[in-house]
RNA sequence: GCGGAUGUGGCGUAAUUGGUAGCCGCGCCAGACUUAGGAUCUGGUGCCGAAAGGCGUGGGGGUUCGAGUCCCUUCAUCCGCACCA
């Protein structure tokens, strides 16, 4: 009899179930550490190996902390919106809570079976009234609050409109959109709609109407981090630009608060890079160009004002607001044409089309601010409607993009730095004198910037300034599976709905598609208003909405008076270890922050920064199995032979292939068109080739974790995620490799048996070697757990296992520790293997052992000798030898002589306890 | 083009500060037990070589008594951003 890992998981995934061994509540005694994992959106197709690998290295993590005295929080819920589901409730009429519930049915199936450590009584659906309350909640507020630049945090609106009242708004420094500066008397004139109006452009959540990425093929808008080259990144849908009223959040308001927060946090480098590149922070400054004939000046942003001598033309995006105005009766049939062109191409084309130049000259001039010289202003599409202020002063000697405009054209290119030769290509490096450049002649570019944004802001003619990347979130979407916004209309205008209205539910519709005058599916809905009669919105919010704030919730889950009490929220404060994919880098992960900095600032969270620590998990690749069908029959050769056949490779499932042999059977029955397929062999086998690809259906590599344990068991499972390499690095998933997990999973049981599967354990106290061995492995897994290097801790069980089986190691006093120890890797053994020892308690209660100083150190070293820095022999030596007597020992030693060749050593070094090193 | 990461046996990987390169596992080879093995156990396994020995961490160069690790350079792969002024 060996391991009976079916009966002894079941049990004990029940015992934890029935006794809520993993509840956890506020305990002032203990330390608290929040571990939390990206919450999954429950697909139809329920998990693969890939998805828990990132689970399991938390839950590790997670059981670890409770040993080591911490109270730890580690939950787990429902990204439960989407469009998967609804796409679903479109073809089939199935109303998306039914699949939504059905899938997350299945999720929880496999994720027990796992034994993963949740407080299921935390669990959160972002579908649920009694969650996305919260969300709506939250959304009021941002609709309630704008961003004041001057104590750089969200206000009250009301109190706005208070400083309107008294002074208007030549004094508020805020972050909003275009607004003209008005009086307090102007301000009092205004009726209700304009004063609404003009609050709208501060609110942090706000309606806007502006060019966005519309998705035909779903209908609906997409955030810029749902669009991927032109196409959806759900779906791949092609993307094009329309204009739309939608809701915003304006969390470019936050851009500078993000930038410098990530400097707190410990993410890995390359996300937090991602995330500075997304933000998109440019110092420079803006200038103003006068337009010559007529009132208006064109304001420029740019990085280089020190070359705003070399500018000898202007170029405005498209789509910008003074192109109409100031073309010239010559050039209006032409420029509209180019703006016609422009406007209708897709982001997709436009992207395709980056390296060539073109452009359209308006006939007008603008002023150059310190020549005065007149210099001509064209349109072109490589300057960013979007960007800085949509327009541009070309400087073509300084910039790759400009010169290359500037030779299409044959316009001037002049100098204004030294280095390079401008005439063959732009000089872009910030390194020089300038010249050509009056007052800023002889002076380093840093210098010139300094010296040029002084004399701009004394002329008032420009200012310095920071420029940003990163855009306001687009937060409508035309779709039925989603949070409704706590939005009505009275005469157009929106409004809030008053926080005890909440949680606004999502009403029923017939249909889950737009209506026919393309409003969106809640317009379907009927009785779609407020008591009082008022329009609802119509659109709902995006997927990030509900996961912007979840973690949050969990502190409190129950709480229906609040999103977060308190209480819950000083003990709790932030997620002390966050473990997801980097998919999510400028998507959740920058929403969440923004989301969580905008909480701190109104009072409900109690940390800037919600994530201290964040692992992204790699993802698992799957390896993929070929068949080689001979062109034009049903006859399959194997990989060996397959060189002399004109042959086509076929994806095979996985699941039929055995260690590269295809059970031919199994193949044949896979797919009717294979039913009576031929095949040609080698030594009587089917050897299939492979690949490393994504894990994905269409491949037929996909490895379902049921089967596995099925097989091997959880723990097995469990252990063997972890050992295929380090959590944060992507790597192929081969199965065959499971076995050797296994394997140790029987000889650690085997440790505390006797060969009739009796429970052996002995009382006698263990033997210095021994316990050498149980304390070095206590050494080396604590570090590996604290350096979530769960690879080598499990490598170093297996060392540990295996020394201890060589003994013949029976004692309690090693075999208990090592219990203990294994419990966060393999739970279920862990636990059935804490009971056998005689305890009646939960082993996720006990605490992890501590190692001894003294007994990790060993009293005899082995040097390697070397010569030269090859190592030619060992010598052992007790530790503490001096050096002068390992030096004397290396060099008398018999094996010495054969290398010395009677040379007398030009040097000898010793480092004490690593090497000894002859140089001859 | 810019930024980030990674290159080590047939495969996944290890080597915490510059100090024995290849731990652990898969696979492979040999053996034991067995009616049998896709079970289990034991031993071997970086490459070349009979051995002595030599070579070896993508390539080239450097620093050092000593380099997978540090520096320069180059190549390859993956990821992110991309006409961002």
């Amino acid at each position: 009899m060996e391991y009976n890992f079916r009966d002894v998981e079941k049990k004990w995934q029940g015992f934890w179930k029935e006794n809520k061994t993993y509840r956890v509540f506020i305990d002032h005694d203990r330390p608290k550490y929040y571990v939390l994992d990206m919450f999954p959106y429950p697909s139809g197709a329920g998990l693969h190996v890939g998805h828990p690998l990132g689970y399991i290295a938390s839950d590790i993590f997670s059981r670890y902390k409770r040993q080591k005295g911490f109270n730890v929080l580690h939950p787990m819920g429902y990204d439960a919106y989407g469009l998967p589901a609804e796409q679903y409730a479109i073809q089939t009429g199935q109303h998306p809570a039914v699949t939504t519930e059905k899938n997350i049915k299945r999720y929880r199936e496999q994720l027990d079976r796992i034994g993963f450590s949740y407080d299921w009584d935390r669990e959160v659906r972002t579908c649920d009234p009694s969650y996305y309350k919260w969300t709506q909640w939250t959304f009021i507020k941002l609709f309630n609050h704008y961003y004041n630049n001057k104590t750089a945090r969200a206000e009250p609106v009301s109190d706005l409109a208070k400083i309107f009242g008294r002074s208007g708004n030549v004094d508020v420094d805020a972050a909003c959109g275009f607004v003209p500066e008005f009086t307090a008397v102007e301000w009092l004139k205004m009726d209700e709609g304009e004063k609404q109006d003009v609050l709208m452009h501060y609110r942090l959540a706000y309606l806007s109407d502006t060019l966005v990425n519309w998705c035909p093929r779903l209908g609906t808008v997409l955030a810029n981090d749902e669009v991927r080259e032109g196409f959806s990144v759900r779906g791949g849908h092609p993307v094009v630009r329309k204009k739309m009223k939608q809701w915003f959040l304006r969390i470019t308001a936050y851009a500078e608060r993000l930038l410098a927060g990530l400097e707190e946090i410990d993410w890995s480098d390359s996300l937090k890079e991602i995330q500075r590149n997304w933000i998109g922070r440019s110092e420079g400054s803006t200038i103003f160009f006068g337009v010559k004939h007529h009132q208006e000046s064109i304001e420029v942003f740019t990085t280089r004002p020190d070359t705003v001598f070399g500018a000898t033309f202007m170029v405005l995006s498209p789509e910008h607001e003074l192109v109409e105005k100031i073309t010239t009766e010559a050039y209006r049939q032409q420029v509209a044409e180019y703006v016609k062109v422009a406007g209708s191409k897709s982001d997709r084309e436009r992207m395709t089309e980056v390296k060539t130049v073109s452009g359209q000259f308006t006939g007008a001039f603008a002023v150059h601010p310190f020549s005065g010289q007149d210099i001509p202003i064209y349109i072109a599409e490589y300057v960013l409607a979007g960007y800085g202020t949509g327009a541009i002063m070309a400087v073509p000697g300084h910039d790759s993009r400009d010169h290359a405009f500037a030779r299409h054209f044959g316009l001037p290119i002049v100098q204004v730095v030294s280095g390079g030769d401008v005439a063959e290509e732009s000089y872009d490096a910030t390194e020089g004198k300038m010249m050509n450049s009056g007052f800023m002649d002889g002076m380093e570019v840093k210098e010139a910037i300094r010296a040029v944004i002084r004399k701009l802001e004394f002329k008032g003619i420009g200012q310095g300034k920071v420029n940003f990347r990163l855009r306001d979130a687009i937060f409508s979407r035309q779709r039925y599976w989603g949070e409704p916004f706590p939005v009505y209309y009275k005469e157009g205008v929106p409004y809030v709905l008053p926080e005890s209205d909440l949680p606004l539910e999502l009403p029923p519709v017939d249909k889950y598609l737009p209506t026919e005058t393309g409003e969106p599916p809640l317009a379907r809905a009927k009785k779609w208003q407020t008591k009082d009669g008022y329009p609802l919105e119509c659109n709902t919010m995006p997927g990030f909405a509900g996961s912007s704030a979840y973690y949050i919730r969990y502190m409190d889950a129950a709480n229906n008076n609040q999103l977060v009490s308190d209480e819950a929220v000083s003990y709790w404060q932030d997620v002390d270890l966050y473990v997801g994919g980097s998919e999510h880098a400028t998507g959740h992960l920058i929403y969440a922050r923004f989301w969580n900095k905008f909480l701190y600032d109104i009072g409900v969270v109690k940390k800037e920064e919600p994530f201290k620590k964040l692992i992204n998990q790699g993802m698992i690749q799957g390896r993929s199995n070929f068949v080689y069908r001979v062109k034009g029959t049903n006859t399959f050769v194997s990989l060996n032979l397959k060189e002399a056949y004109d042959t086509m490779p076929i994806h095979v499932d996985v699941n039929i292939v055995d260690k590269d042999v295809l059970d031919l059977e199994a193949f044949r029955k896979w797919n009717p068109e294979f039913s009576d397929a031929e095949f040609i062999l080698e030594d009587g086998k089917y050897i299939c080739g492979w690949e490393i690809e994504k894990m994905s259906k269409s491949f037929h590599n996909v490895v379902n974790p049921d089967d596995l344990i099925e097989k091997y068991g959880a723990d097995t499972l469990r252990l063997y995620e972890m050992f295929l390499g380090p959590v944060e690095q992507a790597k192929p998933w081969d199965t065959k490799g499971i076995e050797g997990v296994f394997r140790f999973i029987r000889k650690l049981w085997r440790l505390y048996h006797d060969r009739g599967n009796n429970v052996h354990i002995s009382e006698e106290p263990a033997s210095e070697k021994e316990l050498k061995i149980l304390h070095k492995t206590i050494q080396k897994v604590s570090g590996d757990i604290e350096r979530f290097s769960f690879n080598t801790a499990v490598s170093a069980f297996m060392v540990c296992v295996n020394e201890l089986t060589e003994l013949q190691c029976s004692k309690r006093e090693v075999l208990e520790p090592l219990a203990v120890m294994i419990s966060s890797f393999a739970p279920h053994i862990g636990e059935e293997l804490w009971h056998i020892l005689g305890h009646k308690e939960s082993v996720a209660l006990s605490s992890f052992p501590d190692w001894d100083e003294k007994l990790v150190t060993d009293d005899v070293v082995v040097y390697p000798v070397s010569f030269n820095g090859k190592t030619r022999f060992k010598l052992e030596l007790p530790s503490n030898s001096s050096k002068e007597e390992v030096e004397r020992a290396a060099l008398s030693a018999p094996e010495a002589a054969k290398w010395l060749q009677g040379k007398d050593p030009k040097k000898v070094i010793v480092v004490p306890g690593k090497i000894v090193n002859v140089v001859i």
